[in-house]
Order: C-alpha cells, then structure tokens, then sequence
RNA sequence: GGUCUGGUAGUUCAGCUGGUUAGAAUACAUGCCUGUCACGCAUGGGGUCGCGGGUUCGAGUCCCGUCCAGACCGCCA
C-alpha cells in the first residue's frame, strides 16, 4: 500500500554529497576529499581537511584526511618522501587543519568501503593550518561520545557523519519545499518576531522593550494572525518556513524554538488544502527517498479516537480496539461492569508470553504515566481454546467472542483494559503503541500517512472552568454543528484537520473564520468579554470588517518531520544547535543572568521566589 | 509540578548480599612493525567513584538531601 525504502542513509549520502564547487579559487584546496576517482591518477592537486586518524607502520605513515565531502587517504612513504616532511606527518594529532600538495596515484591495496579507496595521495607539501587538542570524543560515526558530551562540543558532532548528513538532509527538504510551493505560486514572507502576548495556547517568550518601560513583546508560537492578514491583504498563497516558540517543557520530539512550514490560502475548501499538502508530502517522498505514496487515508477524529484510542495513530500496523462493553459486561465481573469502556486489542503472536512477560506487561500498564488500574489478558491458543486471567468469569464462547471483536486470531494475545472511556482508551494506545514498538512493527523506512479531519471545536478545561479552542480560535466551526454552540459546545465540529505520519502530528491546519460577527461569537465562547476580545485581537476583527476572503491553511513541523523523513524518532540530531531536556544549550550556556546595567536599561528588577 | 532511569579513567561501561592496591575496552604517549584502512605487537601514564551529609570497625556499594543528564506524565490554542 505505502512505498518501502532501503538504505536510506546510503542513497542520501550519494546526492547529497556530490556538490561540486568549482565557482571558487582554488587556491586552498583544488579538490575537496570525496572526489578524486583512479581516473584522476597522475594528477597534482591540493587537498585541505581534518586529520581523522593517522596510521604510523614506520616506513609509512597513512593519514585519512577528512572533510563534508568523504576521506581521501594521504601516504608519506620513506623511499618517497623527503624526510623532513616524513618527520613532520609524525607530528600530527587527531582533528588538525591541515593542507597538503601531492600526486594522485593509484593504491597498491584497495579500499572498496570508500569511493575514493582506489586512490591516495602522495604528499610532496604538508603544511598545519591549525593544531587541534584532542577532542573530548571521537569523530567517527559510532562515537564513544554521550549526549550531554556532544551537546557542549556541539561543532565536533557536527563533524561525524550521522549529524553532518542529518543537516544536509534538512537542507533537501527545506530546499524541495520552497521549489514545490513556489512552483503552486506561493509567496514566501517574513512575519515579525517581535510581536504580542496573548493569553490563548502555549505560554509566549517574553522580551522586555526598552524603549516602552514595563512593557514586552512575545515571541510567536506561530505566525498564525499574520499570514491571515496577509490572506485580507490579498496575497492569495503564502508560505514561510519560520521559527515559532512556545515556553512549555520539552521532549525527544519538542524544542521551545522550532521550525515550521507555515502556509495560508484564500478562497479554497479544506478539499483545496489538504490536496496541496497531500502533493507536497508526495513530492517530499519522492524526492528524498524515491518513494510513490499511493494511499492517503481519512479518519475522523472521533473514529481514530474509538479505532485507535489516540488523534494521531500510526496506522502501519494493526492492532485496532475491539470496544468489548456487549460481550464481557454483565458477566459477574465487576471491575468490566462497572466501566464506561472495556477495550482490547489483540497482539500478534503473543499467546507464547509467559506469565512472567504477562506480568511485566501489567506493572507497565501501572506505572504513573500510563496509569491503568490493572490489566485482562486472553491468550488464543493454536488449538482454539481460549486461556484467560478472568476465566473465573467467562466461558469459552464468551472468550471467543472477545476474539471475534478485537479480531484475534489463534496464536494472538488479547489485552484489555477498562474504566472511563477518555483514559481507558489513552492507555490501551500506550500500551498498543509500546507493543508495537517492542514487535518491531514500527519501521522507520515505511510511510504511512493518514488525514485526521472533523476536530472538535472546543475542549473542555478542568483547570480554568472553560472550554478551550482545541485548535486554536480562530479556526470556524462546521456549518452543520453551529446551533450546537449555545446548547452543547463540546460536541460542535471544526473545520480543522491533521497530517499524521507514521504515529506523529507532522501538521496541522483549518479554514479560519473570515468575518467579525463569528469571530466575536467565538471569543465570547472562549471566556473573552466584547472588551478584552478587542484588546487583543482587535486588530484582526477590524481587518475583518474590510473585506476579508474566505481562507484556510496549514503548517507542518518541520522538525519532526525531517527527522520522521530520516527514519529518528530525536529531533535533536536535525538541529545543528538544539536545547537540552531543560531547555538549555549547554554549549554557549543559555538561558543566563544579565547584569544589573541591563536590567536597569530594561527598568526591570529580578525576584527569585 | 510529578514518575522512572542513570552519573565510576579523556570516553563508553563492568564492579554481586558493604571487606586487600577500583577493573575492561577504547582513546592517549613511547617503541617496534615493508601496504595500513576498526592495522598489529609491546610498554606506560591516566580515577576526590557527581556533590554534601549520615549509618558502619569499614561505603563506589546502604540511607537522606542536592546537582546534572535522559525518557515519560502533566503541559504543548
């Protein structure tokens, strides 16, 4: 159904390595170190890079010498090499600039793991750019180095190829992004940085003004009210590949500066946009991996909640919920009697679990994160009798009802959990999510992408005591569910839509309300009075009133993305320069105090409570 | 705000129910080596066991606190 992928490292390294740079004087270097062929033998050319290893067999020094574009080796050889030059190659350390002359020849013993492993260099000149100390870690692909190591020596990961190649990969993907919506006549401008707090979504960065005392700009968590007004000024297709913040805490997966790929349109339908980014992620796949992407699936929210349990499922494997209240309520067993929902899923294969690994399985559906009070298991035996922790309670046929729902086959393992129905099912997806991952179902080189539409509008907030915009406000509501909003507004629609791939939100999007009277209506629903909707946004419901078209949009992260493209589940490794777990960049030392003339500057004064 | 895991040589790690002088691999240094490419061989240097306190005759090991790192929950319109 979807494309399958090999070697993705391999194919990437190839097209993104060729660039060749002949626009520039060759007065360091005339060839960079992953281009010279056995055609180039006899050649005189100048080489510069980093020494990766230096191997000393007495008669014969080899250097690998290394730059962005591969390893070429060098050879200083007694009989060959003056012995001032020999002596000098003696003197060079791991990681040293260095720039040599020498003739091209062709190796005695080949190398075929390199391109360049027929040739080598026989070094005539060797000049030391620069002297290295040795590193804290390794530069080689399988590092000794740990996170927090390669974090503070950020510039020498950099250097190894897994990171080196993970930014070139970035730079593809950015790069076909701007050709494919350049070329649907997308405009691509810049919004401001700087702009205003707003109490909706996220907690902003603030930065104090100077010149206003007492007063801050926030930074955007995204340029959302911008690329609407540009819509009411008439640019028809904008796009902008942008930093947004958000001060909330981060994960293997969140940044508090990331990137995303914002777009907007005028006078299209939800169909206009998600065929536009259904096209882009095409493209994408195509380009980068080789891949044709035939199936685009849509789900509802509500059926991806009830099949999945989870608004973003990954849909590469089975595994659905079997929703079992029918058949396993009623039974004598309280516990399921007693539930909103009993849910199941059945595992493929797992009928082979010991008690043991059953056991583990339960402690791990307990634990605080995930929660569940406890855990049925029915295990399918080949022979088509059912074995269950509750056969105090059911019967056979009753157990192969359980099977018929969740869809077991004999061999599988059913797990079912139940209680309310918002936790039972965030926990049976965990725990789905966990198996899989343990099974090996999740492959980093298949793609399955897959439309989540119909959100909910509104969401209901236990700690505010109102409903929130679960998109965000200024997202319009589905025609059909608007007399809803007075009598029920946790049940209205929204025109709002997701782009899942693989198990992750990678965008995220909706037709926006374009007229002051919903708009007012909307915030009026979201707690604001007339007053405090003005003051905040009044901007946009005055732009409102002068002629604002119909318009919609979307933006993909483009971080998760590039790394889900590149096969990680860590979106570190596709930001040359990320935070840590606390929000940190521990190579420059960020966040840090100012001093006392620049909080004077800023009139302000620093309580840490 | 919370849960869990970890912190021992430059680095990655082992170190059992507390018990001589804390180990391995790798990196590094020196020497040897006539085609290496994870080169090989020999020798050598390298540690306030994150930090503070406690229990004990004795703590890398047990307890309390704290700092740092990672994963997750809450949070992320």
């Amino acid at each position: 159904m979807w494309g399958k992928v090999g070697e993705i490292k391999k194919r990437t390294n190839k097209s993104l390595l060729s660039v060749k740079s002949n626009i520039f004087a060759l007065m360091y270097r005339s060839h960079n170190c992953g281009e010279l062929r056995i055609t180039d033998t006899d050649k005189e050319v100048t080489l510069a890079g980093w020494v990766q290893k230096s191997r000393d067999k007495g008669f014969m020094i080899w250097i690998d010498l290394r730059d962005r574009y591969g390893i070429t080796q060098l050879i200083f050889d007694e009989a060959r090499t003056d012995a001032a030059i020999m002596q000098h190659a003696r003197t060079l350390g791991r990681e040293f600039v260095i720039q040599v002359k020498g003739i091209v020849i062709e190796r005695e013993s080949k190398n075929s793991n390199i391109p360049t492993g027929e040739v080598e260099v026989l070094v005539k000149e060797l000049s030391i750019l620069n002297e290295a100390q040795l590193p804290p870690f390794t530069i080689e692909d399988e590092t000794d180095g740990g996170e927090d190591l390669r974090m503070k020596y950020r510039y020498l990961d950099i250097r190894r190829n897994p990171v080196k190649n993970s930014l070139l990969f970035r730079h593809k993907i950015t790069q076909e992004v701007r050709n494919y919506l350049s070329n649907l006549d997308f405009c691509e401008v810049e919004t401001p940085y700087l702009i205003k707090s707003t109490p909706e979504g996220a907690r902003d960065f603030v930065v104090p003004s100077r010149m206003n005392p007492g007063q801050f700009y926030a930074l955007p968590q995204s340029p959302q009210t911008f690329k609407q007004l540009l819509m009411v000024g008439g640019l028809d297709k904008y796009f902008q590949i942008v930093k947004c913040f958000r001060d909330e805490d981060l994960r293997a997966d969140r940044q508090p500066e990331f990137t995303q790929i914002d777009c907007e349109m005028s006078f299209i339908e939800q169909e206009d946009i998600l065929s536009v980014f259904e096209g882009l992620t095409r493209h994408l796949l195509k380009t980068v991996h080789n891949i044709d992407i035939t199936a685009f699936p849509r789900m509802s929210y509500e059926e991806a909640m009830r099949r999945y349990g989870n608004d973003k499922p990954d849909i590469r494997f089975g595994m659905e919920f079997g929703e079992l209240n029918t058949v396993a309520q009623h039974k004598n067993f309280s516990v399921f009697n007693d539930a909103e929902l009993v849910a199941g899923i059945a595992v493929p294969g797992a009928a082979s679990y010991t008690r043991k690994q059953i056991d583990a399985l339960t402690d791990w559906v307990k634990r605080p994160q995930v929660g569940a009070s406890g855990m049925v298991y029915c295990k399918c035996e080949l022979d088509g009798t059912f074995k269950s922790s509750v056969d105090k309670f059911y019967d056979q046929a009753d157990l192969s009802r359980w099977a018929e729902v969740t869809g077991a086959q004999p061999g599988d393992l059913i797990l079912v959990l139940s209680g309310s129905a918002n936790k039972t099912r965030a926990q049976l997806s965990a725990l789905r999510m966990e198996l899989a991952h343990r099974l090996g179902l999740r492959k980093p080189d298949e793609f399955a992408p897959l439309w989540v539409t119909d959100f909910p509008l509104l969401e209901w907030d236990d700690e505010t005591g109102r409903y929130h915009a679960m998109h965000h406000p200024f997202t319009s509501p589905k025609k059909e569910d608007m007399h809803l909003l007075d009598t029920d507004p946790g049940k209205v629609r929204a025109n709002a839509y997701d782009l899942v791939l693989n198990g992750n939100e990678i965008g995220g999007g909706s037709i926006r309300i374009h007229d002051k009277e919903t708009q007012s209506l909307m915030f009026k629903h979201l707690g604001f009075t007339a007053d405090q909707a003005q003051e905040q946004f009044g901007f946009l419901l005055d732009a409102f009133q002068y002629g604002a078209p119909p318009h919609g949009g979307l933006a993909f992260g483009l971080d998760r993305l590039v790394a889900i493209l590149g096969g990680q589940e860590t979106i570190r490794d596709f930001i040359a320069f990320p935070k840590n777990n606390a929000g940190r960049d521990v190579m420059i030392d960020a966040p840090a105090a100012i001093d006392q003339t620049q909080l004077q500057e800023l009139s302000l004064e620093v309580h840490i409570s």
